[in-house]
DNA sequence: AAATGTTACGAAAACGTTTTCGAAAAATTA
DNA sequence: TAATTTTTCGAAAACGTTTTCGTAACATTT
């Protein structure tokens, strides 16, 4: 099965490989007809140039590249799918990569990238990232960068981010109103932005509502797993201190929380309200429900391309660009936890 | 920032393009001193000769293409991950396709692999999948294809999938010897080969214990989502139709199932007992937590990677070869739903 | 009619590799 | 020494495009 070329169809038409190539790319110097012909033709038998030879050419290769830290979190493959649809959109073929929360794979992920031309990378940085000079580099070789969601701020690159401190404070604020005052946060690590954002956010609405914090009702689960967190609220009924609504970082830990208070029979909500984070797809089907803050992962995907196409853009006409901070904004669901 | 390429290591070691390119490609009709000096320099600064120049002179692009029909769902996700684990470590890149479970869109992700010059494509159909020329364009244009999961015995080609009746064989048997005789079965819809072979091992582990089939406890749903579950059970309920457990054709199902007979205070699993397939991540963190079949995600990418690589050896030494159909083995998780 | 402008096309170089083939240089044998 | 073999290397073609630039043909203006 021969591929048919730019060569074939000239043959065909007594013209040159430029007079095709140049029908197909749309250039004006191409009489109505002759191009019209060509054209017919390319539909009819569904031709594309081959786009290696382009990409050798142009040194444009069409193709970004996505790195993410855990595939198994329907939170990075919503936005997964949401990106490689709206770069589909746009003509870019998506390489995927995944660094399984691993700083080595990471690296190795960057350079495969970096190795294979892409013309950007937009990455979610891993849990144990803590130095950027593969970032550096994905920079130096010219290739656009976008940080998503685990971002650092050492590096100079455009980001889309949730409104992680705002987003707590809402979660925090809707909490107190509920009549709840002794909030419990089951929190990150010290190392990520967003375990740290969260809780300032956390902070904040008791500053706001004259709730004196309370280191005690404060967890760290640097796993971030259902398990870890499970044990972490186990501690908290064992040591009897006394909580009546949970904020989780995220929703894994908000399951876990809520698997412990279960196996307690500890009415939720009557006696503690529980929230998540990201709203995963399976918030939904927990008994009972999680509430949770939906991150609109499809607003990820748009402006993380939007970002992208203007970048591109802007380096094309020599433009000294600045970068994008995006916020993407949250919204509460209400389900049955509180 | 230049990228460097081999005419540049030419020139600093006084010798030819060819000399480099062959160093590095490990020919041995360089002398050894040479080679070394080139080798070490060129491990030095980490290069690799440009892959587009490389492609497009050797026809091998080194990159496979992959299409799911859903990115929220973590068996997919799950086989995605093993699949581009796999893949990288042979050295090939993967190119990630969704086709949201619309047939145009499988159409529309084939055709732009097709084009992108893949070597291989990895493909789960879409639920909506029936006609079938599109894989065969696949294949004629010299591409080698794998299905796996959700797959189409029309079109010949190795196949990846679990073991499907086996599984529900096994899944009811438990069931059986656990002291249920009232087994309803959750089943997905008539096209799905999926759903037909673990309607027939349902019906096979009745048949072997002696048990009536009963077509009353067979419920259907087309879509197998979390909703359509609920419905489906409480019409049961409602029905008064008397049933003590309850087997579902994947967890997302088993979930709803389980949603609704706790939301109708019916206890799990002492008057019913619930089971899922697939072990979808967050089946352990239900309340009770979910009895599943796993089916594991690690052997799909492994074995897929293994048959591309031998069709991709057979071809190349002309050889004829047959077509690799390959069965994952389940094993049961047992949990608290039964 | 001459000068100028416009339209339509093609030749050819270039992108950075890989690989074949010929040949010079070195080593071995007669 | 001459002939032969082995080792080492490089010239050059090829992969399939894109794009610049030159120019022939024709149209329009002076």
């Amino acid at each position: 099965m021969k591929a048919i070329k730019l060569k074939d169809i000239a043959q065909k038409f007594n013209v040159s490989v430029s007079t095709v190539s140049k029908a197909i790319a749309g250039y004006t110097d191409i009489k109505r007809e002759t191009k019209k012909k060509i054209l017919e033709y390319v539909k009819k038998i569904n031709f594309r140039p081959n786009s290696i030879a382009s990409s050798l050419k142009t040194k444009k290769t069409k193709t970004i590249g996505i790195v993410i830290p855990d595939m198994q979190n329907l939170f990075f493959t919503k936005i997964l799918n949401s990106i490689v649809n709206n770069a589909q959109r746009e003509g870019y073929r998506s390489i995927l990569m995944c660094s399984n929360e691993s700083f080595e794979n990471e690296l190795d992920c960057i350079d495969e990238l970096i190795n294979n031309n892409v013309e950007a990378v937009f990455i979610a940085l891993s849990d144990r990232t803590v130095e950027y000079s593969h970032l550096q580099r994905v920079k130096d070789s010219g290739i656009i960068l976008i940080q998503f969601d685990k971002i650092s701020k050492i590096i100079q690159s455009s980001t889309v981010t949730t409104n992680n401190i705002e987003s707590a404070y809402e979660l925090t604020e809707r909490l107190i109103k509920f009549g709840r005052r002794k909030i419990a946060h089951l929190r990150g690590g010290y190392i990520s932005q967003v375990s740290i954002d969260r809780f300032i956010g956390y902070q904040k609405a008791l500053e706001k509502y004259n709730i004196k914090y309370d280191k005690n009702l404060v967890m760290i689960s640097e796993s971030r797993s259902f398990d870890e967190a499970i044990s972490k609220i186990q501690e908290m009924i064992d040591k009897k201190i006394d909580f009546d609504s949970v904020l989780a970082i995220d929703d894994k830990t908000a399951m876990g929380t809520i698997k412990c208070l279960t196996d307690n029979k500890i009415k939720i909500p009557e006696q503690v309200a529980v929230v998540g984070f990201s709203n995963a797809a399976y918030s939904k089907y927990l008994s009972p429900s999680l509430s949770s803050m939906d991150q609109s992962t499809e607003l990820f995907g748009s402006e993380i391309i939007k970002i992208f196409l203007k970048e591109k853009r802007n380096k094309k006409l020599g433009l000294d660009y600045t970068f994008s901070q995006i916020k993407i904004p949250t919204h509460f669901i209400k389900r049955e936890s509180f």
